[in-house]
RNA sequence: UCCUCGCUAGCUCAACGGCAGAGCGGGCGGCUGUUAACCGCUAGGUUCGAGGUUCAAAUCCUCGGCGAGGAGCCA
């Protein structure tokens, strides 16, 4: 048997004798020629049979061969224009070919569109799929650029538990489970306070791990169990935070377009939009940002889209704002300087201005919004405890983590980016529940 | 939690008060360059559920269920 290849590799063995392990994704048979595109996980490949190459049982059996069946093929690699696949252009004469199981014939996702809700009910098979299978290469090469970025800038990858005590942050809705003796534990919804003790040993961190929001937040821009990564970083104040930010981001985006190209081209990405992706990226404040809002809602003629934008000073950003805002630039952009009253209670204030924080969230391109936000962090021991108690936080929770404030407190900053958001951003797609394999929302626990 | 929309064949949809339909997918047959091929034949239905109006309900009404889109909520 000639040698197994690996199909996003089928370039270098152009006019070679190679072997594909993998499964029928279509079947077109044309009197006696038979077309299959075979899928081995690393991509995409045409495979041709001719009648007069094969026992004529065998190819009997190629022309009535299930979608799904999993196959074992060798023949020789030849390039051709019109050979369709991912990456394509190249297509395998089939000389031998091995059918290691022949699919049941009523595989349920036939090749044409689907409604959303038929899709995740077979997210299992739909993951076979080039466009699922692409936004999640994707979205493993974003993981693997985000360690990597962190290896090369001296950050040490530092977990965070998942099962916290009670009223950690205090703000949302957190999931719940009994805990021996210990009465009820929650599952994280940030692995934040803990790095900020974890720099005060190592200098620069990131824990990278599920993350879990009970809220029943029903938007293309929420699940409940959602990935995101989370560096702190010791001696590091609000610029030098964006400054890591934008290098970050954009080594992420590099890297994709480095290694994903034939996925992102499948998915029909405009690349040239990804290409611009570079620091420095506009950086405006929350007051800016409040007066560009107020003037695209004076402007706005469609009163639903009006009523839309209503915005005062001290809000939160919905999504139509952000997307209003992002709008105008063609790179991520940052907004800082939040009022303190609609951020978390830790966030290091203003100076000289205490109604606003020295926090920052980047907002994506192309109306996809947050997907990063990040802070200052209150460095001053009496301040901090001053805003545990008018948030109504337990203080005896907090007595571990004002400790970090009186050995040693040092000005400190850290962000956490939602990596569902940053794959549907990259990958230039509608809904997160596309970028991870097995989304959890509010009505979906299965399969 | 609120607003809007949807639920008919395996899938995507049509029929909108008068015989339950099409395309795709499946099966059988044909075709040596297909790209979600094409051509012929064929199987496939508790129209989400319950109740009501009517000579007659997939269609109209009421209640319920499930889902989607958006808002809110949300480091």
């Amino acid at each position: 048997m000639p040698p197994i290849i690996r199909v996003e590799e089928i370039a270098k063995y152009s006019g070679q004798e190679v072997t594909v392990q993998g499964w029928v994704y279509s079947r077109t048979d044309k009197g006696k020629l038979v077309f299959l595109v075979v899928r081995d996980g690393s991509g995409f490949v045409q495979c041709v049979a001719f009648k007069g190459d094969l026992p004529e049982a065998l190819f009997d059996q190629l022309t009535r061969l299930p979608q799904e069946s999993s196959v074992i093929i060798s023949g020789a690699v030849r390039e051709d224009k019109r050979a369709p696949g991912i990456p394509g252009g190249y297509e395998i004469g089939v000389k031998e070919i091995k059918i290691v199981q022949t699919a049941a014939e009523d595989y349920p996702m036939a090749l044409k569109e689907h409604g959303v809700d038929f899709a995740l009910d077979n997210r299992h098979l739909w993951i076979r799929m080039p466009s699922q299978w692409a936004i999640l290469r994707i979205r493993g090469t974003v993981i693997s650029a985000i360690r990597e970025w962190f290896e090369l800038n001296g950050f040490i990858n530092m977990d965070t538990p998942i099962l916290t005590p009670a009223a950690v942050e205090g703000t949302s809705t957190l999931f719940e489970t009994e805990y021996f003796d210990e009465g009820k534990a929650y599952l994280s919804q940030s692995g934040q306070l803990y790095n900020e003790a974890n720099i005060m040993a190592f200098g620069k961190v990131y824990c990278f791990g599920p993350t879990f929001r009970a809220e029943k937040s029903k938007t293309r821009r929420h699940l409940t169990e959602f990935w995101m990564v989370e560096p702190e970083i010791a001696f590091c104040d609000l610029d030098g935070l964006m400054e890591i930010e934008e290098q970050f981001v954009t080594h992420i985006v590099k890297r994709v377009l480095r290694d994903r190209g034939p996925e992102l081209k499948s998915l029909g990405r405009d690349l040239a939009k990804l290409d611009k992706i570079e620091p420095p990226f506009p950086r405006i404040s929350y007051d800016e940002a409040a007066k560009v809002i107020q003037e695209l809602y004076e402007k706005e003629t469609d009163p639903d889209k009006k009523e839309l934008l209503k915005f005062e000073w001290g809000m939160d950003f919905g999504a139509p704002h952000e997307a209003a805002l992002t709008n105008r630039y063609e790179k991520p952009v940052f907004v800082y300087g939040y009022p303190t009253q609609v951020k978390a209670f830790y966030m290091e204030p203003w100076p000289d201005r205490p109604e606003v924080c020295k926090s920052v969230d980047l907002l994506a391109p192309e109306g996809c919004g947050e997907i990063i936000g990040g802070s200052e962090r209150m460095s001053n021991p009496e301040l901090l405890l001053q805003r545990i108690h008018e948030h109504g936080l337990p203080e005896a929770a907090y007595k571990w983590y004002l400790d970090l404030r009186r050995y040693g407190s040092v000005p400190h900053s850290g962000f956490g980016m939602g990596l569902e958001r940053t794959v549907a951003w990259i990958c230039g797609i509608e809904h997160i529940r596309e970028a991870i394999a097995f989304p959890r929302m509010i009505k979906r626990v299965y399969p």
